[in-house]
DNA sequence: GCCGTTTTCGGCCCGACTGTTTTCAGTCG
């Protein structure tokens, strides 16, 4: 560890003890140690042995012990305590400029919120700018900080980096002398996380003229790595782009090549090179002679393969299976005739259920689940059995003005620690079916949350379990679970589990919902929409439903109203 | 937590600005 490393520690941990309500003076005491170790020159651990950094103005005992232990262990028991009781999530807020402490434990301690895509979220729908002392003003500031903060991360959400890729495919196809440009690699295997953008480009024109208008393009800088065919760049939003330039005649080669993955490339290349083909960047060969693939039709047919749609381009066999002509047909939007998980204004939800209702219905749905936060979510304005009583009188009343679409009557019930949900049996024993989710004490170990789990799946009135592992892309890790327990009871109780589609969260994994259905799970795609935009995360959920290789009977989604209904009724008989 | 003593406890920078609120808290520099 060098002094900007440890420099990093104390940083971290000044900015922890703030959110702690600390002595200002004791966190400013770390500010200055951090300020004083990387003013020595030199290497650090002699510094230490000398005694010069004991001697350092700035520098203390309990400071130095944690220079010590830094250099000796890698670790910090100080900063170790204090991670374990103040969510990390928390000091991501600090970054954002006009956040300081007070306000970031008031959005806290509001709103429950913990986390730069939570925050952003309530950001966006006004439960921000509603807190006392915030206000529009404040809640565009922490929208411009926290769209800064992405630009420094590495990884982009599935939307951003749609997003900023086709800002950059626009301009590519306004280029002269490009035929076409098409959007490859992680965005078109509709990954839930992107680490580069890539665009195929269909050129007229030499490379070497090409990429010269690429890089007078406005927003692109760093044009860097220039090889043959490809060039890489950075966009405006700072995301790493690899362009590639290919020919008509190649352009399903260099796509197959550009999607990726690099595993599914490595099991193309084994495959291709048992049967005398070989492929290069220049297109596909068998021996010295070039075989045209105008698309990636031509590309898998030469290699004798079903073309696999760019989800199932993961490594993870689906060559051999395309060899054997046995690739699952995948399912596909339109396909759905029922949107589930949807938040009103009865909860947090931004819009009144029947502008829910009426956006679905013009969306192409034949039905739709609401399901508000029940009470326990207080933050959320969940709802007690009272208010469920009145928004069962709102359905009835929405479903007798016959609109065109059928509103399902549900709730998101939270799984309390032992696993019960926050609800009687009688009031959720009247709803048409009970999503059931976990929102707080994630914490708890691998045993206890799997036993939670477990309890709850045996609830009579559960028909789906929300988010199974709780992650938040970039923001938190999933709770620990054994998911073969988990899925195996589900299976053996008839309760589905959710994909829910907000791009924050697109939980269950496509990896984990594979192994799901593959038990006999289930699986229930879930917009979880808090507003009338919401609704369009079903997209982000239909990428990962595909990339699980589901198919139509796989997801709940695509039942009627009336099937939907049997399978939830008959888990409670 | 560190410093510096009247050497073991008291002091540690604070004014301008912003966005909100209606008299000022919170953040920045």
């Amino acid at each position: 560890m060098d002094q900007r490393a440890v420099a990093q520690v104390f940083e971290r941990i000044a900015a922890l003890l703030e959110l702690k309500g600390e002595n200002p003076f004791r966190v400013r005491a770390f500010r200055t140690a951090a300020g004083a170790i990387q003013a020595i020159p030199g290497s650090l651990s002699e510094a230490v042995a000398s005694g010069q950094v004991a001697d350092t103005r700035g520098i203390g005992p309990a400071t130095l012990q944690i220079v010590q232990d830094l250099l000796g262990t890698g670790r910090s028991s100080v900063l170790e305590e204090l991670q374990e009781r103040i969510p990390a999530g928390l000091v991501d807020m600090l970054q954002i400029s006009g956040l300081g402490v007070a306000k970031v434990r008031q959005i806290h301690e509001a709103l429950g919120i913990d986390s730069l895509p939570e925050l952003e979220t309530a950001a966006r729908d006004g439960r921000l700018a509603r807190l006392p002392r915030f206000g529009a003003k404040t809640a565009d500031n922490v929208l411009r900080g926290i769209a800064f903060l992405r630009q420094a991360s590495a990884f982009r959400l599935a939307p951003h980096a749609a997003e900023e890729s086709e800002s950059l495919r626009a301009a590519l196809a306004a280029l002269p002398g490009v035929g076409d440009a098409i959007t490859a690699g992680d965005s078109r295997r509709r990954a839930e996380l992107v680490r580069e953008l890539t665009i195929v480009v269909v050129a007229e024109v030499r490379p070497e003229e090409l990429f010269a208008r690429v890089g007078a393009l406005p927003g692109v800088h760093e044009l860097a790595a220039e090889d043959k065919g490809q060039v890489t760049l950075r966009v405006g939003g700072g995301s790493p782009a690899r362009v590639i330039v290919t020919t008509p005649q190649a352009l399903g080669t260099a796509l197959v090549q550009a999607t990726g993955s690099e595993a599914h490339l490595a099991e193309v290349v084994a495959h291709a090179s048992a049967g005398g083909f070989r492929l290069d960047g220049a297109g596909l060969w068998r021996d010295s002679r070039f075989i045209p693939t105008r698309n990636e039709a031509e590309f898998y047919t030469a290699l004798g393969l079903q073309l696999i749609p760019p989800e199932l381009r993961e490594g993870l066999g689906e060559v051999e299976v395309a060899a054997g002509n046995r690739l699952p047909q995948l399912v596909e939007r339109s396909r759905l005739r029922g949107v589930l998980h949807c938040h009103t204004n009865f909860s947090d939800g931004t819009n009144p259920l029947g502008e829910l209702a009426e956006a679905a219905r013009a969306a192409g749905y034949e039905w739709i689940g609401i399901t508000d936060h029940s009470q326990t979510a207080a933050y959320a304005g969940g709802l007690n059995a009272d208010d469920l009583q009145r928004q069962a009188d709102e359905v009835a009343a929405v479903n007798a003005a016959n609109s065109g679409i059928r509103i399902l009557h549900g709730i998101e019930a939270d799984i309390l620690m032992d696993g019960s949900l926050d609800l009687g049996d009688a009031v959720l024993g009247r709803l048409d079916f009970v999503i059931g989710s976990i929102h707080s004490r994630f914490g708890m170990d691998r045993e206890a949350m799997t036993a939670r789990l477990l309890a709850a799946l045996d609830h009579p009135s559960l028909s789906i379990m929300g988010h199974p592992t709780g992650r938040l892309l970039l923001a938190r890790e999933p709770y620990p679970i054994d998911m073969d327990q988990v899925f195996r009871k589900a299976a053996a109780n008839g309760v589905a589990m959710e994909i829910n589609a907000d791009p924050h969260r697109l939980d269950l994994d496509w990896r984990l919902a594979r192994v799901a259905a593959e038990l006999g799970v289930s699986i229930s795609i879930g917009v979880d929409a808090h507003s009338l935009d919401g609704l369009e995360y079903i997209d982000f959920g239909m990428g990962i439903a595909r990339k699980a290789w589901l198919t139509d009977a796989q997801v709940l989604n695509t039942l009627t109203a009336d099937q939907f209904l049997a399978r939830a009724a008959a888990r409670r008989r």
